[in-house]
DNA sequence: CCAATCATGGATGGTTAATATCCACGATTC
DNA sequence: GAATCGTGGATATTAACCATCCATGATTGG
């Protein structure tokens, strides 16, 4: 079981967003090169965020992205869902209705659920419970109390720096 | 996130040879052809399980594999983690020290673990919870009460039939 | 003791999903 | 109206998983 790169990429975003002021707003590609990832890679998170409902746009020159509701109303679910979509980790396969063994139990048995299907469905919704349970704010809070707002600062400091020319290629 | 299918394989074998009665053992070719998948990739499975001491393996002929201890002691997350290895779903890339927005923070920041990390860590944590709390016997006592034995009977019976010449290449 | 049976473990293609990139287009602001 | 930015699709590249095969060693039955 993995779980792709862009939903970490997604979350240390989303929680930087949050740490800007007020309804300030950060390029997608100011955001790859301050964080240190691929522009055109978090760009497809970042519109999948957006196509959530967990960040909102703003388009034009100066334009760039923000949260689009407050810290406190975004989840872990929210943005793990957003990027790596809502299938459920474990698919069943229905192994039970094929082979040999299955001919004599069809009748009764595949009336119901199947329950390693249902038991592995559980644990995964108790895995959702605890994401959905930790909010951006959560984890943003945690951060900044520790540095002390510097990185809301840098963050504003580093759009200055690229009032201009910062939508070039990738480089690598 | 997805979950390979070997897992799925393995949980229904695994309930299957707790069906079988007394120290009965199937090879791997007959729980491959009863449950209608492939020989040589259930192999890869098995050896994982029989590895991290869920089965036991008897050699020579007639021999194969069975449960190496009493059903209500294997649960599900012991399955998983044979097939599906130890690491966990979400492995942290320290995106915060990496980029211009990690050089201000170095110093107080990084002594502490990454709250991400942590809050993605203890939601697994949670999804291995649920699937320790579900055992072989509970999956495979709900399937025996709907079907009244019938299963194991015909288990029995399937290794009956196949005495000799079950280690034929396979087909497709 | 010999041969059939079976598990072991490594090696090897094929297939699918994730990663990463690029480009043409439309919207917006200055 | 021109520069800036997001949108969305198309496309390589890479890694993981799926599936298979083969050579080997261990064990049992005759």
């Amino acid at each position: 079981m993995k779980l792709g790169d862009g939903v970490e990429q997604a979350i240390h975003v989303t929680g930087f967003l949050a740490a800007l002021p007020g309804g300030a707003v950060m390029s997608a590609a100011a955001l790859a090169e301050f964080h240190g990832v691929s522009t055109s890679y978090l760009l497809k998170h970042l519109q999948a965020l957006s196509g959530a409902g967990v960040l909102e746009t703003v388009p034009g020159p100066q334009g760039g992205y923000r949260l689009a509701r407050a810290p406190e109303r975004i989840s872990l679910l929210d943005i793990v869902l957003a990027v790596e979509g809502p299938e459920p980790a474990f698919r069943c396969k229905e192994i039970r209705q094929r082979g040999p063994g299955a001919q004599t139990v069809s009748a009764a048995l595949l009336r119901n659920p199947c329950q390693i299907n249902a038991a592995m469905l559980r644990a995964e919704q108790a895995w959702r419970a605890e994401l959905r349970r930790v909010t951006i704010a959560d984890i943003q809070g945690e951060v900044a109390a520790m540095d002390d707002g510097t990185i809301a600062a840098r963050g504003c400091a580093f759009i200055e720096q690229h009032g201009r020319g910062l939508n070039r290629k990738d480089e690598r």
